[in-house]
DNA sequence: TAGATTGTTAATCGATTAACAATC
DNA sequence: TAGATTGTTAATCGATTAACAATC
């Protein structure tokens, strides 16, 4: 229990705590924060707050019972009830994310696929057939869509942005590397994937450049 | 110039004025930070500062000149001679990254792509062919690639993990949901597709609960 | 008992926000 | 001059880290 509130940070490690604990051999009945950390790369302080967070079944020199931990950290993944979302461009990043695994590890639900092309339409994703795009508010609104993902070319992206607004969508995902605008009371989360693996090479050479200007001194093979 | 120090959420930042900026008509010789905060829905003293790290040539009442600051932008982005990347897993994903655009906008090159199954080797995906992944490791290392990502399923994860470590690369984009064990000089960023998505969807519901909280009093249309 | 581990309380760090002086 | 905007300096906020007492 105590979900009281958890910090962004930490939600974004539930999952990896999951998988680390699912990865665990049948036989290991529990686990210890430091041995969470270092096999994740976490700081130990950081696992035990955010274990503390979360499960109240930790006993010193123990450790947390993993089958408890497991299932108190589930629990809080999941815990509301199913959110419904679609995702709107069925080129290879839409098809990629409609096929994405674990959706539903995390209570949600991929109730619909659009696509502009007409010659796609019908034609199916996994079990799902894909819709005319300019059906989006319409079967939006219709399904209770709470969640709209963005994969189309950049310049379609407003109007598909728009489209699912008018269809009561409240938070859109975008992958197009394209400015949108929205209403205020719409979050817009903004992927670009260059940009991130932009950002993670930065963070290669910087941390090239201190290596050599330590003079590789203090490097432990 | 004043490029000393950037932080992180500065840099993640960058891209979305510079497509702010790239999305102006031609007529627009300045824009102010106000601006700039407005349409990106940020605060305006954020960008502010961030625009004063990254181009000194703002002036009260005129705002920035948008050539130069589009030219500053820019150049702290891509900056360093280009860092080559592979991509392990021609799946759908993979391919769908293969062809993300504007990778060269950030100083990336993508030098080559794998995959295990026979039957895909030699085809092509673009104009690159897709080599064996048993080869991953010696073309890593010829071929001087640094980063990698993984778009393989998640039981064939860590080894490829293993291969790009030995292939000398420095830091991996995992996007496979399994836990990944790499020496601690290897930068390993995991990415959850669905686990991010479950973000998004509580930061919904929890948007909806203040919302409801606060009886939707003082909502302004 | 001894020692490893939990969980809490205080200190540090980084980023955002607020306040304000400088300037075109 | 007046006013909008920049850029800087101080205050706030949140998260991480460090230190330590509690406990099995």
């Amino acid at each position: 229990m105590g979900a009281e509130h958890l910090s962004v940070q930490t939600l974004r490690r539930l999952p990896r705590y999951l998988g680390f604990l699912r990865s665990l051999p049948a036989g290991v009945a529990h686990v210890s924060a430091t041995q969470m950390a270092a096999a994740l790369g976490l700081g130990e302080v950081a696992v035990r707050k955010d274990l503390a967070a979360v499960c109240n079944g930790g006993r010193p020199r123990t450790g947390y019972p993993v089958k408890r931990l497991t299932g108190d950290i589930h629990k809080l993944l999941v815990c509301r009830e199913p959110a419904c979302f679609a995702i709107v461009g069925m080129g290879r990043l839409g098809r990629a994310l409609a096929g994405y695994p674990g959706f539903a590890e995390y209570g949600l639900h991929l109730a619909a696929v659009f696509d502009e092309d007409p010659a796609l339409i019908g034609s199916a994703v996994g079990p799902r057939p894909i819709l005319p795009s300019a059906t989006v508010a319409a079967a939006c609104r219709e399904n209770g869509i709470g969640i709209g993902l963005i994969t189309v070319p950049p310049e379609a992206a407003q109007d598909v942005c728009d489209a699912l607004v008018a269809g009561g969508v409240r938070v859109i995902w975008n992958f197009a590397p394209a400015h949108l605008a929205a209403p205020p009371d719409v979050t817009v989360q903004h992927e670009n994937m260059a940009a991130s693996l932009g950002l993670l090479s930065r963070h290669l050479a910087d941390e090239f450049t201190k290596e050599t200007e330590n003079g590789e001194r203090g490097k432990q093979g």
